[in-house]
DNA sequence: AGGCATTCGTGCACGCGTTCACAAAGTCCG
DNA sequence: CGGACTTTGTGAACGCGTGCACGAATGCCT
């Protein structure tokens, strides 16, 4: 907390690459690392030197030329940059298939994001326990944004009922919502939302194999795994 | 009308919305809407009017002036250049919590993806039945694989094993994967990897609303809002 | 201390994607 | 049948992100 915050914007592309580096600088540490060049996190990452250099040059000029960048301090500095020096619970809606994988994963915990509570409209599913949270009604769903500071929303309700959900979240208050099923929001301004939609995922693999299979076997592009353009 | 197929190559920005385009579009092709507009599909999908004309270019010439798009024919203009004329198959690798609400979620297979099988190295696992589908051991994958011409593989295990999943899918032909795994996964070229990593898509959401907060409430998200600022 | 090897930070050019703006092309209606 | 209106298709400008190339800074070795 001594220093200054720089707080020019990072663009979109860099912030969804830092958590990835975040990810690979926390694993070094734990294997006693303390130095890492940025063309070893570039092989790490996937990715090519000059990003690495640039995507972190936005945190500040924390490396050390000649040396590299010291792990602990750079995960330090993500971590900051990203908002993840505090927890950030979240709240699920919709306690069937999906959001019950989600709740009983760990690793959202783990990464900073305790699961506040899982809500559903399905009355035979409220009361039932899972990983240790109990489902309640989707009618508490304020009371538990309010009471635990809730500010993320996840929505794992049928396609149908996607949009109420994310109404509700909104008007609770939660400002920023995870969106798993197949359909566009639409939300107040300043609302975030990312959407993860495992058919665009298998539709868009789909287009690429056809395409290998019509042209005749050529490699496709780099073997990146773009993502972004969430609008 | 010839048929021929255009062939050209089409920006991977575009790729990722065309299945998007098509949902909206089969929804409302079962509402009986016979006719669309540029400008009421940009609305449905949250995206520019122009937008949409640019990226239905990239099919050809099918919209006609002063009326729009024929729904039912861009349905299937749409399923033909992402490789959506026939089923392609997936196996998911990894009968965990993921595994198996993947597995037993049935839009895959609606949309076109049906579970080729599940496999995993946990013999405890081996030969349960999720949604219809036994869970075999990982040494089948090749068979799988092969006899069911399949594709597209899905790594749903912890990440410790997820690049040894990744080799095994490769070696067993599959030429796309689709990654949940937090892992960066190294895989020879030509071989197509998508990733969905939860933890990162709620780290951004987090570096947004930690800005939000320490800049002082003002529209974030889609609007530009500039905030200049720098040094 | 000096030279050398290493690595960062960044200016710059390039390419891709987004958006605007408008002519072309078609519909609708009197 | 013609003119007004609607909507597409796309050229062009713009902005953003990527990757190169190189100067600057630092550590290490002799
Ligand atoms: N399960 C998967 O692997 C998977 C994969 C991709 C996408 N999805 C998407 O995720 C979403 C959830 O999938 P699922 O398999 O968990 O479905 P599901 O039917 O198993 O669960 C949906 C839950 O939402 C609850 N619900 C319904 N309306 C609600 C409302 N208005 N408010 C609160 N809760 C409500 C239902 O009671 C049910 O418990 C769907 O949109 C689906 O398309 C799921
Ligand atoms: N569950 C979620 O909601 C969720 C959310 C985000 C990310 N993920 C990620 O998805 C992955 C799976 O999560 P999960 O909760 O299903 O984990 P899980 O531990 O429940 O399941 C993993 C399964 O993979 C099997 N496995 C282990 N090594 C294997 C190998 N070499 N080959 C084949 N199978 C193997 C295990 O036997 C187990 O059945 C993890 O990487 C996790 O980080 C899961």
């Amino acid at each position: 907390m001594p220093v200054e915050r720089p707080r020019r914007r990072i663009p979109e592309a860099t912030v969804a690459r830092l958590p990835v580096y975040l990810r690979i600088l926390i694993e070094q540490a734990n294997e006693e690392v303390e130095s890492i060049s940025s063309d070893g996190l570039a092989e790490l990452a996937g990715v090519n030197a000059a990003k690495v250099r640039k995507d972190l040059s936005y945190l500040g000029s924390y490396g050390t030329r000649g040396v590299g960048y010291e792990v602990a301090f750079l995960v330090y500095q993500i971590r900051r940059e990203l908002g993840l020096t505090h927890d950030w619970p979240v709240v699920i809606v919709g306690a069937g298939n999906l959001g019950q994988a989600l709740a009983g994963y760990g690793g959202f915990g783990q990464r900073g994001f305790p699961v506040a509570g899982v809500v559903d409209i399905d009355p035979s599913k409220v009361g039932s326990v899972i990983a240790g949270v109990r489902v309640r009604h989707i009618d508490d769903l304020d009371q538990i944004v309010q009471t635990r500071h809730v500010n993320i929303g996840v929505v794992a309700t049928p396609p149908s009922a996607a949009q109420d959900a994310a109404d509700r979240l909104t008007r609770a208050g939660v400002t920023s919502i995870l969106n798993f099923a197949p359909v566009v929001l639409a939300v107040p301004n300043g609302i975030n939302v990312r959407k993860v939609d495992l058919a665009v995922e298998l539709q868009i693999l789909s287009y690429y194999e056809q395409r290998r299979m019509g042209v005749g076997l050529q490699a496709i592009g780099s073997s990146d795994s773009g993502r972004g353009a969430s609008a």
